[in-house]
DNA sequence: AGGTGAACTCTACATATGTAGAGTTTTTCC
DNA sequence: GGAAAAACTCTACATATGTAGAGTTCACCT
């Protein structure tokens, strides 16, 4: 049964990362079989309905960011409470750039998975889920960098962000820096 | 011959509504036969193979995209030239918050392509050609508002509006406003 | 050991899609 | 008016996909 959670896991992981290569029309019942190097059959099995393993998937992914959000923050306690809060700054600073290169197929996943939602009643709500989840991180660097917040800006901030991810992921724009990230948010923070 | 013209136009155009609406995986030959209104076969016949049509129909998109900029330009001169300077600028930004209700399918049809062109190579050069119209007019309303600016400032800038419009366009934002864009332009720029 | 039920794999099939090409209509030119 | 060419429409078909369900293996209990 901790297998059954595993086989399930790893369904929803190549899901993932077949969105991000290959796009929604990428994933079939069959190339997550392959991508998951599982039998023939073995998707259709767990989720048998195509929208049921695309729902699973965004929940996977939620969680996926979620868990990662979760690691920035107690990183961010540890260093504060070892070096103090400009250390604690500067390593979520650190962190916020690097996951930007290593989750590009979370981000192109997210991206997928929101237009899907926005087009198939299927899906509605898996969009404000992954809009909420991919936020948090935003919200938590914005706190800790910017004089004071609103939602305006946070929302402004959380823009920023999206749209140089999505021309990066698409190879259209360069890598995020975090000057460029703290230079806008102390200014518009 | 006139004709014909306006039959490939009103294929592409179908193919970017389609784009739009239901995604890359909605872009059938059936679908934007459908779409425009024209027998089975139309698309078929002008465009046998689908990365065709779909390259056709960034570069139709890009037209677009370009035409609208270039109507930009020449309001705003319009403007100038009668009211001056300040009344140009407004005129700009209004234009510009407007146009991101009126051209939500254009902004769907461009990210569904970038994407896709990210991933297919039979589509190389499609990206770069979108992001190159899409940035012509952020630069200009970058360059009316903002002190000085510097191709860093203008990748951030771009980014912001795309992340923006990619969270509106999806249901998952608010619809930008001249303000913020405004604000945001003058800090950076 | 053997039976029982769950977990899994494999096969089948209706539908949809890309694509080719046959057939038809329309236009053009004499 | 009529032949020749171009423009268009329709049909056909191989492949891929979603989905159902039959068949098989496996684990567990007695």
């Amino acid at each position: 049964m901790m297998e059954k959670q595993q086989r399930r896991t790893a369904i929803l992981d190549a899901t993932i990362t077949q969105l991000a290569r290959a796009g929604l029309d990428g994933v079939t019942h069959r190339a997550v079989d392959l991508a998951a190097g599982l039998p023939q059959g073995s998707t259709s099995y767990y989720f048998a309905k195509k929208a049921a393993l695309l729902t699973a998937a965004a929940e996977h992914l939620g969680d996926l960011l979620g868990k990662d959000c979760d690691a920035l923050q107690l990183g961010f306690a540890e260093h504060v409470a070892r070096d103090g809060m400009e250390a604690g700054i500067a390593f979520v600073g650190e962190e916020v750039v690097s996951y930007a290169e290593t989750a590009q197929d979370l981000y192109l996943a997210r991206i997928e998975l929101t237009l899907a939602s926005a087009r198939r009643e299927e899906l509605a709500g898996v969009g404000d889920m992954l809009t909420r989840a991919a936020r948090r991180p935003i919200e938590f660097f914005l706190e800790l960098v910017a004089k004071q917040s609103s939602p305006e800006k946070i929302d402004t901030c959380a823009g920023l962000v999206d749209g140089i991810m999505l021309m990066y992921v698409t190879g259209q724009g360069p890598k995020p820096t975090q000057d460029q990230l703290r230079a806008v948010f102390q200014a518009l923070g």
